[in-house]
DNA sequence: TTGTACGCGTTATCAA
DNA sequence: TTGATAACGCGTACAA
């Protein structure tokens, strides 16, 4: 059989050989565990540095049941808010010692998820996810620590990392309320979806709050990607003027990015025409002209939360809370207009 | 010692017993490999189902030799390039059974590369990078399958998936050219770096052949980041009216950002007052008002002809070259100002 | 066609 | 303080 080794690794053998002691003791010296003679550590430590070994981690891995990785799971990788949340995971895991096996789940089907637990299930120490639908997956069968971000679940107590969604609904709808607009439409969320479903709500308790009726007629709703903001914007701007309303709720990243794109094919002009606030401070609201008021999440750091949390997991350390809740910001920029009222 | 491992899990020799043959038996049902009788392979397949046995992968790559993992290194997450690139990548390798260990060097030094590589060769079959420095790492002691994406060093011959660079910066200095543009500044690219250097020599290449001399002062050297592209654009913005460029090239995604933060802050309008044209097609150049005239790289393509030139070093397949130019095309938007000649 | 037994590189137990 | 050795789960010569 080929084993396909090229020139044979060195082992834990050869560095007993050469050292003159037992692999266990090269073991041990490795480990740092027993006591050892200085004089054999010296030995030792010089064998291993002359032979270049380096330790063979599948093996360790057999024998302690620890692989020191972690599968990574998000929708996908051209999305920056996922790009930051595993920059932000990978270097705390880095920095922990610990690896990163990452798998986007583009185009899975259901099943997809489970088969690709099962399959690598002994390959890694817990799982970070991501999750495209929130709402679909029971992750509940799965034996090995599990970290959940951007994602809650009410009812049930995975941990998991996010923010406030419904406050940030709400501090949008308040934005363009308290600037004097009364028409304002909401582009994205899923009715009964939860994500965008507590944005909504947040949307809606400001409308209630400041007394403002909701006009259904504005409510784009649709999947959290371009399309539905391209098309859902398209269809606000083609209303009759009276019904056309001056700001817009994007509900997420995608959704506003395809809101600036509808925007921009039929002329009209953010912060003038029509006013456009959204989530997440991606490329285009923070250096577009004019740049788009939006709720910043700690991206990167949401990540790194998520990956303590599962590192935490795994070293059975005392966790203070299952559910991290990360602080918003508003940031204001001039995609909004100031009505005269 | 705490073998951490829950319920022991399901393993071959339970499956052999269930069904009541040797294991070896049921290694060569699940490999499909020597000839078994339907009877005894009809007993194996429903102890499999019934046990929900799972291979152990860290078993199999122990006996064979052979992980079907590779290592992806990117320079940070977070790069648009980057997150293609490995969406392309990852995809392809899904669907050949192989699985991606990742890291990002962002902060990297020197010898961390080396450490990296090292520590993780075992673990994996080959290495996918994207490198950050081209110029600075040399490759030649790793033994495994390597291949480099976005990156050509002269003289050595890796296995590479590139573009034609110098074509690049030819085909964004023409574009300027011949809208009558003969003020042109350049942001970004590092002398004697190869490929910022590349594609400077393209700009070079179309200046010479369109006689218009390159101003020197005009040239805003620096390192690939947005920074690059913010402080060099502010400069020639700020020069004296004679001197200011009509037309800015920036050398890649992130100075090209650069500039057009600089160009917003100072209230200058893109295609009017200035026009710029760049590298990669990202959410701004795409988006933004007007879109910015780009190089377009098939960068998810590039991540997926990068898996696939690693896969079939592994599988010791006939490669038909070792360097995979891939094609570019420039995108025309609004971001070139016609000028009068 | 099937079963036995060895080896992959390491850790951990136990005896020396 | 050290050494010998049984696991870990699997693939595969080789024997039956």
């Amino acid at each position: 059989m080929d084993r396909d080794r090229g020139s044979r690794d060195v082992t834990i053998k050869d560095v007993a050989k050469r050292a003159g002691v037992a692999i266990s003791t090269v073991s041990r010296v490795l480990n740092g565990l027993d006591k050892v003679s200085p004089k054999t550590e010296k030995k030792v430590k010089e064998a291993v540095e002359e032979l270049g070994y380096v330790q063979n981690g599948l093996a360790v891995s057999m024998v302690t049941g620890q692989t020191r990785t972690i599968m990574m799971v998000v929708p996908d990788f051209t999305n920056d808010f996922n790009g930051a949340v595993i920059q932000g995971a990978e270097e705390y895991l880095k920095e922990q010692g610990y690896t990163m096996l990452i798998f986007s789940t583009k185009d899975f089907k259901e099943e997809d998820f489970e088969n690709l637990y099962r399959r690598f299930s002994k390959l890694v120490d817990g799982v970070l996810v991501v999750p495209a639908n929130p709402d679909d997956m029971d992750y509940g069968r799965w034996e090995k620590p599990l970290v959940l971000i951007d994602c809650y679940r009410p009812g049930q107590d995975y941990y998991t990392v996010e923010i406030d969604n419904a406050k940030g609904g709400y501090l949008l709808a308040r934005e363009l309320l308290l600037n004097g607009h009364t028409h304002i439409g909401l582009v994205g969320g899923i009715p009964g979806a939860s994500l965008g479903g507590q944005r909504i709500a947040g949307f809606e308790r400001a409308m209630k709050e400041y007394g403002v009726p909701i006009d259904k007629r504005l409510m784009m709703r649709g999947l959290h990607f371009e399309d539905t903001g391209y098309r859902g914007m398209k269809k606000l701007w083609d209303l009759p003027d009276r019904l056309r309303p001056t700001g817009v709720i994007a509900v997420n990243n995608l959704t506003c990015i395809g809101c600036m794109e509808a925007l921009s094919e039929r002329g009209a002009v953010i912060g003038q025409d029509i006013s456009l606030v959204g989530f997440d401070d991606h490329l285009l609201a923070r250096y577009s002209v004019p740049g788009i008021t939006v709720i910043v999440r700690p991206t990167i750091e949401m990540g790194r939360e998520g990956a303590k949390l599962l590192v935490q997991q795994l070293r059975k350390e005392e966790i203070g809370q299952k559910r991290v809740v990360m602080e918003i910001e508003l940031k204001r920029r001039n995609s909004v207009k100031r009505l005269l009222v």
